[in-house]
DNA sequence: CTAAATTACATGTACATACATACATTTGCG
DNA sequence: CGCAAATGTATGTATGTACATGTAATTTAG
């Protein structure tokens, strides 16, 4: 769908505003799709973020900050997305003994299984949905990399 | 900020997989960047999407489904956010006589002044963010709408 | 070594999204 | 016409974001 059908309007102000239109709702777009996606697996995008990273550290467990770090919306309350995935008996959560302050977040084995289950769905997801050859993407990240550098630097 | 610096991970599958991801933090960067510009109007993003909506068809009054229609990020809740502006006196809602199911929404004199302050601290820092040029902004909004487009079409 | 500052986490509130459901009005079909 | 289906809106619940504040543990400064 077009942008100017999506929004019903295609007064803008230039190709400058216009584009950063269509890039809120090319990312709204995508973690729409990949939300569904993760239903299946009964996660939010966020609470399969906070497994995925996890997952990659695995099997050292990980503290909420250094979790908080690595999470792409920064500034999430991840204390709470944890809560929620104590509560499925996806991790675990335990004090730290080094630095008392500190509480360190692991998978558990249901946790380990389901983002496993979660991956593939999220690759198969990614094929079929994507419509950029490997070239254009790397078009995108460079012009999106370069958006985002401070002007007049 | 490079998007390996942001999540502290270069471990894509492929420059596909890494599009999606810097244009998810992309987009999350420019709603950061917006959300704080429009609090100085002590507006959400999402408040002002509706004054603007609401400014575009001004003096004519929308019905709630009309406004929703026209947001970039859809099946969000309007009746609530309408509730928000109601209360700030910013727009005003009657029952239509020609459908009574439907409340039609217009701006009050409040609301406008509102909207043209918001519009313009909007265009100064679109200027001061977005570090491409015109050029690259189409090749981005071509990108975009490829991206989007059905696989296998 | 102790008091103050900092850090790590948790929690509270306002606002938003996603989705299901409720309710009144309108429409369309027999 | 009369009633079922569709429509427009509102509301409830779970989850998430943004931001402020609280609390305990640790670090730092004097």
């Amino acid at each position: 769908m077009r942008l100017e059908d999506v929004i019903k309007s295609n007064r803008f102000s230039d190709e400058r505003h216009k584009a950063s239109v269509n890039l809120i709702y090319t990312a709204y777009w995508l973690k729409h799709n990949f939300s569904s996606t993760m239903k299946e697996c009964g996660l939010t995008m966020e609470q399969h973020n906070v497994l995925r990273i996890l997952n990659g550290s695995h099997p050292r467990a990980l503290c909420v900050k250094e979790i908080g770090s690595r999470i792409i919306e920064k500034s999430s309350n991840v204390p709470r997305i944890i809560d929620r995935l104590v509560a499925k008996k996806l991790v675990e959560r335990v004090q730290s003994k080094e630095d008392k302050r500190e509480t360190l977040i692991s998978l558990t084995e249901k946790g380990i299984e389901l983002t496993k289950k979660a991956r593939m769905l999220v690759d198969e997801k990614t094929k079929g949905l994507i419509n950029l050859t490997i070239e254009e993407s790397k078009e995108l990240n460079i012009l999106l990399e370069k958006m985002r550098e401070p002007i007049g630097k």
